[in-house]
RNA sequence: GGCGGCAUAGCCAAGUGGUAAGGCAGUGGUCUGCAAAACCAUUAUACACCAGUUCGAAUCUGGUUGCCGCCUCCA
């Protein structure tokens, strides 16, 4: 089944054909590093990290880049703040940038491309759009003429025309039209600077982005993505940049991702409210993150509250739960029929949900499906599992972590997560885990003589510190509550 | 002012022409000494409102209302 993508650039679902079949070439904005990632940044991340993921499990060689902004204004400013260099500071924020995305268990892109490390081919680029006479050089700036770039707005559906109105007042004289965009710019003292036909000086910011998409997939390629706030004016430079100088349709398919409010507000400086990726790992799994960014569709806005990451931290135990009651019940399982599982009902339902515009609500929803059906086999055949029965089960245990492959997360094994789990809340709520396995024994042994009004007694105590218990067929099972 | 998006049960949310996925919460039941967990059943005469197209619309068209984003750095 083909996929079909919401290209920004038509405005429809488009149905997705490579450039090269079976080859998928992809470019998606990466952070600037001159502060720590917040869930937004995560947001991003993991929407294309779970795209990324999709075309390899769909058999596409991916070539997938990522870039570093690491030299520009706010990074400067950081460094001047700080009293330190700005490779520094970017060095600081790219190490952190891997610890975030590591502990969402975001995987690697191909290359990432750190701007600096790319200037002689953003000057080359900038060379050419001069000799095309499409950017112009002022006092040692460059800036690209977006009127003679025809389809200027193409991307965002803006018109020169109508942007201009409102927008004349305190005009760059130097320039010739408000909208035209620094290509590179001259160093101020103390900035940093590299050498260029225009003399010391940076680039300008969606320079970058051109110059090392075209150096890594070519002046044509097939995925362009990156956060909605993006599309104007940084995406629509791009393709400015790109088509007037190399004179090639730029990236078929542009993806953008919505944001993430917080208690129905935008994240912004003036309320203060950023939530940084790891503030919020203190208080949530790194699953039930993925879980939560993913349960809305990657164009919607979602909010996050503490009620919905709770939530999704639900929804993640019950899976895992049922996980932890398939190895009870079959031993310790490998995932030697993990090829196997691919005709499979529930599997196959999730990727026709990923096909339709990587609809991971939709998966996250046949997931969950297949969950419910697997514990509705073992309650039906609980002791009495015929060898059908069996094959069902493992079958919907395959399908259930070749989904999670995809959404990133059943990554642990469910005795690794419920310990995980548990002894994260002993310590936080420092509970002595040594008095409560001597009261959940002394209670089986209450129990065993049918002593039910101390069992209960027990029971209450332990709940009163907070403390729940299950009897399983198989011995008590104690668990914090949250 | 220009451009764009959204409005589905108590809450979150999928669903772009054929009669409402899934999650959380709730209620009743099975199980249990009683619970918990799990399962089963149940929970929107109906998708902001009005008009239209159609045999048929949450889904298409026009309008109304409300909320939000971008247009300055931003995921």
């Amino acid at each position: 089944m083909p996929i079909r993508i919401y290209n920004t650039l038509s405005k429809k679902k488009e149905i997705f054909e490579p450039k090269d079949p079976g080859k998928v070439s992809m470019y998606v904005c990466g952070p600037t590093v001159y502060d720590s990632c917040h869930i937004g940044h995560a947001r991003s991340v993991i929407v294309f990290d779970v795209i990324a993921r999709y075309f390899k499990a769909k058999g596409y060689a991916l070539t997938y880049v990522r870039n570093f902004t690491d030299v520009d204004d706010k990074i400067i400013n950081r460094a001047n703040e700080l009293g330190l260099d700005i490779k520094e500071i970017a060095e600081k924020y790219i190490q952190e940038f891997y610890e975030d995305m590591d502990a969402i268990n975001v995987e690697r892109a191909t290359i990432e491309p750190r701007a600096t490390e790319h200037i002689d081919a953003i000057i080359r680029v900038i060379e050419k759009l001069i000799e095309k006479k499409i950017a112009y050089s002022i006092d040692g700036d460059v800036y690209f003429a977006v009127e003679k770039f025809k389809n200027y707005g193409k991307l965002s559906g803006r018109r020169l025309e109508d942007m201009e109105a409102g927008a004349r007042v305190d005009i760059d004289k130097r320039k010739h039209n408000f909208f035209d965009f620094a290509l590179w710019k001259s160093a101020k003292p103390g900035e940093p600077a590299w050498d260029s036909p225009w003399g010391q000086g940076r680039p300008g910011w969606h320079i970058e982005c051109s110059a090392m998409s075209t150096q890594y997939l070519g002046e044509s390629f097939d995925i362009h993505g990156g956060g909605k706030d993006l599309i104007f004016p940084h995406h629509e430079n791009e393709i400015a940049q790109s088509e007037a100088a190399f004179e090639k349709p730029f990236a078929k398919y542009w993806i953008h991702n919505g944001f993430v409010n917080i208690n129905q507000e935008k994240m912004s400086k003036s309320l203060g409210n950023f939530m940084m990726i790891k503030d919020v790992l203190k208080l949530y799994h790194p699953e039930a993150v993925r879980l939560f960014l993913l349960s809305n569709h990657y164009r919607s806005p979602i909010d996050f509250t503490d009620k919905a990451l709770s939530e999704a931290g639900a929804g993640l135990d019950k899976i895992y739960a049922l996980l932890e009651r398939i190895e009870k019940t079959f031993g310790p399982t490998s995932d030697n029929d993990f090829e196997q599982a691919g005709n499979e009902k529930y599997w196959k339902k999730f990727c026709a949900a990923m096909d339709n515009d990587f609809n991971t609500a939709l998966g996250i929803g046949n997931l969950f499906d297949a969950v419910r059906n697997a514990n509705r086999l073992l309650d039906k055949h609980e002791g009495d599992l015929s060898s059908q029965t069996a094959e069902a089960i493992r079958s919907e245990r395959t399908q259930i972590i070749k989904m999670g492959k995809i959404l990133g997360i059943l990554l642990e094994s469910p005795l690794e997560y419920f310990d995980k789990k548990k002894s994260q809340s002993i310590e936080k709520q420092s509970i002595d885990s040594a008095e409560i396995e001597k009261m959940v024994h002394e209670r089986e042994e209450a129990r065993k003589s049918k002593q039910w009004a101390k069992a209960d007694q027990i029971r209450k105590q332990l709940a009163d510190m907070n403390i729940l218990l299950e009897d399983r067929p198989e011995g008590t099972v104690w668990k914090i509550g949250d």
